[in-house]
DNA sequence: GCCATGTAGATGATGTGTCATCTACTGGTG
DNA sequence: CACCAGTAGATGACACATCATCTACATGGC
């Protein structure tokens, strides 16, 4: 095996920078909401997606699409989300395998509580330090690594 | 608590996409290390810092300081690597609190044979599908959120 | 020297993510 | 209808992350 084209000067500094960026973002979004609504941030995209509909119920695998999430990881997350009474399982009619994921009232609750504070963490800790330039730029570059990824 | 400033379109989809390419691209990363070389992104990146010095060994403490990781995160992680032969505790005789971590011969072989297809999974996923122009955008936009996060 | 306070680091409990594997049902083909 | 490949989902084992807490040593003030 032939030595691999390493990163230049430029692509270290941004790398670095990129990783460290999003480990301490992410730390702190995930302190911040745990904190001020016992909830984390896979327990939040859940329950985001789920009062996006809303019969506030989708399948289980309708859910791993849109978060693009491992079968396992979402089915635990579930099974810990249904312990902690965020969500219920119901039979599925149309599908003997399947399952309908139903949001709970203590769910909506939850979500509806800790959204505002979460929305101004992001806002204080990302947004506000960037310009509008930035924030497309940011998009477009989210968007044509996506594209490589599939 | 009055209703926050909510995100509006533009912050929308630029902080969705960055979700999902940070999700799928450190899996896919974690996947790739994982699969060729047995390492995590943790490993790696503990072992990358301590054959940065050339003692090849560090105090704890500097480790999370270069790493900004949890200081009992740090701890953990080093118990598994010393299960595994990757690294080994030392005595510290200037300070009797402390202990030195040396990276042993088959960290250094594990880091050796990992970097190369890790380097090019990085630029294959990453770098090859973003422009000069991107690159340094990232990085200033990845230091002026670090700024604003401490 | 003694004590208070601070710092280095480890540990146990618990929540989270991944992999491998399993069960059960669906739906098409003979 | 019998079979079989495929799909929906759950589960157990294990690695990883976080929080709270604990021990032990360091250091400065008296």
């Amino acid at each position: 095996m032939n030595s691999p084209r390493w990163l230049d000067a430029d692509e270290q500094r941004a790398w670095r920078a990129y990783l460290r960026m999003q480990g301490r973002l992410t730390a702190r979004l995930n302190r911040q909401l745990q904190a001020d609504s016992g909830l984390s941030l896979a327990d939040y995209d859940v329950l985001v997606h789920l009062t996006d509909r809303e019969e506030g119920r989708l399948r289980p695998y309708e859910l791993q699409r849109d978060l693009q999430w491992e079968q396992s990881r979402l089915s635990h997350q579930l099974t810990r989300m249904q312990r902690r009474g965020l969500v219920r399982r119901e039979e599925c009619a149309d599908d003997g395998r399947g399952a309908y994921i139903v949001i709970t009232e203590e769910g909506r609750r939850a979500i509806t509580a800790a959204a505002p504070g979460h929305v101004e963490t992001v806002r204080g800790l990302f947004f506000d330090g960037l310009t509008r330039d930035q924030v497309t730029a940011l998009e477009r570059l989210a968007t044509d690594v996506l594209d490589r990824l599939d």
